[in-house]
DNA sequence: GTGTCGATACCAACCGGTCGGTACTGTGTC
DNA sequence: GACACAGTACCGACCGGTTGGTATCGACAC
């Protein structure tokens, strides 16, 4: 996949992209987040990311001792981004808990937008492949999907003390559930080469934590479709 | 771990010592999934399949034109074997078609045995770094997952008509979402690296299909009212 | 100058795939 | 049953391109 930078300069270019001094580095995270999500970690190139990001092996491995730390970093570079998306999404406004546990999933199936490698998980992925050959990069995926499965959990609790206070489970094992159904039903997309799979399961996760958490157990009263 | 002689000896066996001679293909499939399910499709090099099946190049592209048709074997060699498995299982005893989907979902939580790469799945792991870049991976794994699910989807569909004729959902989307929690809970295992948070993904799962078949709920056979 | 940052050139190891060759097996022929 | 012959199964050295990583140097900022 040929990226848009390929292009060479216009010849009348003055000054040839006035590349800021500090950039580098966010630069090559972004194309290796979005190059490894689309190829894997093993089959993506550094020369692949150095492309991508319209730079040289001099800079990459200015800025990474290592492939491996480079993906390590781009882990984390993935996780800060989806966590501000999260932060800032309108869900997140709810006051009723368990309007902001739904609205996480509704959220999460709304962003099923575009092409595959756009929204699918980067820490999914290179867990799948590096978790037995790569321990730093392992332990880094399962960091990032811990700490957001923890944001989750912190909503699921709130609304299981006012809707489900006998419930079986625990918040954290019903926040990690969530997880897997999204990184399953990315699995799933990817092998269908669509996102509609994925759609499916999020509205059968919605369906439980439904059916987990129902309405009718605390103040607000909701009305049957 | 190379589990070079899984296949159930034949009772009385001539068993020359020496390699038979037609046994190098089903070796090379038998290594091809155990390494690419602990290593990932791009990390696992032709030599390494061939170190784990004892053989030598000249084997491996004797029976494969290239890597890329080895792993496509590969899937149907997994698929197979796993068909075999589950077609055996205790579970499909059951008359009650309800009691086959949940016993589908305890059998599955049972073989979380050994080490990860035993019980993971091959097709999972190999969609998530090849959907994009090998065309026919891909569409082997998404046809023997979807064969699979078919599978699952049979008895899903019988305990529907029984126990839930006006359930949401169609048995195809829900026997899709098993596949979903088990692919996603095999991503969260690795990332942990150990089993418990997948027995705890299948928990959730099979408490939502109890609440989708919910077992008063059973219509009189035959006879309508 | 000194340190930061990036470019260019280069290397040794490795990888998928090729190729000429060998060993074994089955078959037709006398 | 000996033999020639053909086809299949397998071996392992080898090749060209690629890969992660290194060495060195120039450009700019302070």
């Amino acid at each position: 996949m040929p990226s848009t930078s390929d292009l060479p300069p216009p010849p009348n270019a003055p000054a040839p992209a006035p590349p800021r001094r500090g950039e580098a580095r966010a630069k090559l995270l972004d194309a290796a987040v979005d190059i490894i999500r689309a190829q894997g970690y093993a089959a993506t190139t550094v020369d692949d990311i150095c492309r991508g990001a319209g730079l040289t092996k001099g800079a990459f491995f200015h800025h990474f001792a290592s492939k491996e730390e480079c993906a390590v970093a781009a882990a984390a570079h993935f996780a800060a981004r989806a966590q501000s998306v999260f932060e800032t999404a309108p869900y997140r406004g709810a006051v009723d808990p368990r309007a902001r546990v739904l609205g996480y999933v509704d959220f999460r199936k709304a962003i099923l937008q575009g092409a595959l490698p756009q929204f699918t998980c980067l820490l999914g992925t290179m867990t799948q492949e590096a978790y037995q050959t790569h321990p730093a990069i392992r332990a880094a995926c399962d960091r990032y999907i811990g700490e957001h499965a923890a944001c989750v959990a912190e909503d699921i609790a709130a609304a299981r003390r006012l809707y489900a206070p006998g419930a079986e489970w625990t918040p954290d094992s019903l926040a990690l559930f969530t997880q897997a159904v999204i990184q399953g039903a990315f699995v799933l997309a990817k092998a269908r080469h669509g996102a509609a799979v994925a759609a499916d399961c999020l509205d059968h996760l919605r369906r439980y934590l439904e059916t987990q958490l129902p309405a009718g157990a605390a103040k607000p009263r909701r009305k049957a479709p």
